[in-house]
This record gives structure tokens, sequence and C-alpha cells, in this order.
DNA sequence: GGCCAGCTACTCGGATAGAAGCTGTCCGAGTTCAGGTGG
DNA sequence: CCACCTGAACTCGGACAGCTTCTATCCGAGTAGCTGGCC
């Protein structure tokens, strides 16, 4: 039960871009270089970004990415959702219908109308995860990051990704 | 990023072997056929609720798997570890450190020695995800379920349990 | 009658195979910009 | 000098292969209890 790293990929690529001004783009292979991990492949993931529409892509020279919303409006589980989808982590299969000794008439999952209680509890901490990861903007992650690194490498790196 | 639907199977056993008398054993064929999966494949599951010390499983005939600690004393938490292992969900590959430009110089990763500010928020949210799991324990469980399930409908199930 | 061998039922573990998803690569189609060419 | 054409750079999307994990099955080894036969 892991996570594809495309989702590591997704948010690494988010915070670069988050760093950088809002009107500049960054394209695919920018971006792959700068993180050593395939081009094609994180292509994939970025699409996905797009089509949730996170960040907006446009063709051609000088093209590329860059994030369609304000930092403070994009979280941590747009982008993890964006990239994994929304279903739970938990599927309930209601194995509890297949019980031998009921009557397993015309409605044999709903008996009592509400789901399996095993899952509401898997459910429920599917949220807590989710709630986390919904509290923390791309904008709480940069300020994060200011504490972590020297000012002097992000400047480094900033000029880099620009210079490409 | 999908839980095995082994951890539904082996929630459902314990919640069966909750509500047995604490000396009654239930052989893998009886669970199986209770819940309509396949035999041999429910047996990893409950296998590796036992190496995990959950359940305590005898030999021969008459034999089968009982609960090894009292009901307060296991968790939902426990029993998706057993089957998923103990692993976080996100996977960090610092790939901070292919940054080509920087140093790269002998110590890589660990260059503000913590670990990526993206990996901590993925984790922390791991972290309340287990927290839930943590607090639910096959004793609330059974409460719950007894407010679920009319006693008549989980009378017919111990019963017919009891007498495979 | 008592003891022992064999039988049965069960767990445990390994081996195996198919299905599905993840990882990674390749290529063609469409789009946009820049630079060059011709009027 | 300006309009148009061409090529380069890029995104997008589909197709494909290799690998890992999940799902499922099968079988042999070991163990415990029961039954039946032998002394």
């Amino acid at each position: 039960m892991f996570l594809k790293n495309q989702v590591e990929w997704a948010l690494h690529c988010c915070a670069v871009l988050a760093a950088l001004p809002t009107d500049k783009r960054l394209s695919t292979k920018t971006l792959s270089e700068f993180h050593g991990v395939p081009k094609e492949y994180l292509s994939k993931a970025l699409q996905s970004l797009s089509q949730a529409g996170l960040v907006d892509g446009t063709l051609g020279p000088k093209g590329g990415y860059r994030l369609s919303r304000p930092v403070q409006d994009i979280t941590f589980l747009d982008i993890v959702e964006a990239v994994e989808g929304r279903k739970n982590t938990f599927n309930c299969t209601e194995i509890r219908g297949n019980n031998p000794c009921l009557p397993s008439d015309d409605s044999p999952p709903p008996a009592p109308g509400k789901p399996c209680a095993i899952a509401r509890v898997m459910w429920e901490a599917d949220e807590a995860w989710r709630d986390k990861l919904r509290a923390v903007s791309l904008e709480t992650l940069m300020i994060t990051l200011k504490d972590d690194i020297p000012a002097e490498e992000l400047q480094k790196s900033t000029d880099w990704l620009l210079s490409q």
C-alpha cells in the first residue's frame, strides 16, 4: 500500500513552481533535469495535475507549466488526489452479505441500510488523513522551506531554473 | 493506492472471533465459508495475524484460531499493520538531492540534516490515519455492532459458527 | 483392558501462475514561437 | 520593410514493454486427536 512516486514528483514540481514568479513557466524537460527523474514519465504526473486544474500548460517554445491558482489555494490533498484519484484506501466488498446462515433475500448487503461498521471505521481514518493534507497549502510549505533551506541555496536554484 | 482485500478479510475474521466465547476456536475452513472467500488465500491473512501475535492457531482436528489477547487490547491498527506491514504510505526518495545546481558533495541528501519538508507533511498525515485506527479496538467494534445488528441475527451467526 | 500404530483433520510454509497496476520508454499529432525568405 | 513559410521546441496523448505486487491455487511437511488393532 504505497503512494506512487509520481505523487512525490508532483509535490516537488508544485513546490518549485510555487517558488517562482507567478508569470514564469517551466517545461517538463527543465523540471525533470532539476529533479533527476525521467522526463517522459514525469510528464504523466504533470498531465494529471493539468487535468485536475492545478497547473496550466501551454504549447510551443517558451511553453511549459505554471500554477493556475494562488499558492494559498492549492493544498497537498489537491495534488495527491490529482495523481492518485479520489477513492478511499479501503475498499469494502460487503462480504458480510455472503454469510451463509442469513436469508440473503432480495436485499443482501443493505440489511441494516448502513455500511458495514468496519468500513465506517476505515473511512473515518481515511478522512483524518485527508484532513491533514487539506490543512497544508503550498503557501504553508514555502514558509517551512524558507526556514529549512539557506536563502543562498534557494537563490541558486531559482537562478538555475530561470536560466534554462 | 489501495489496501489489500486481505485487510478487509482479516478485520472481519477478528470481529467474528471477538464475538465468540474466548475458549472457542474457528478453523480457516469455517471462516472462509462464513465470509464466502477462498480458503487457501484467507489462510495467508490469518497467518499474518498469527505471526503478529494477534491470534493463536493450533493444529489438528478441533484446531483453529482464537484471539490471543482480550478484545480491548487489539486495535484496528494492529490488524491492518499485521497484514500490510508498518511502512509509511509515502516513500521519500530524496529527489531534492538530485538538484544539478547544488554541490552534491559527500553528503547529498542530509544537507540540512532533516528530512524533506514534503515528506514530513505526508508522514504527519500517515500518523493521523494511524491514530484513528489505534483508537478503535475490537471491543469498541463489538459495541457498535450490537447497535447495528438485531440480536436475533447475531445469535443465528454464532450458532452456525459453533455448529461447524 | 491397555498400549501403540495408523488415519484424519488441521495449520504452516513454500512454489507457482495469472491478473493488475506501476514504472519507464517511444513516437506521432498538434501548437506556438523564432528566424529566414521572397515580394 | 513586411508578410509568409518553414523549422524547432514544446505539450499532449496513445501504445508498448518490463517489473513488481496482488490475488489465487496447489501441494508437501508437520502436528494433534481419534480410532482400531494387537498384546
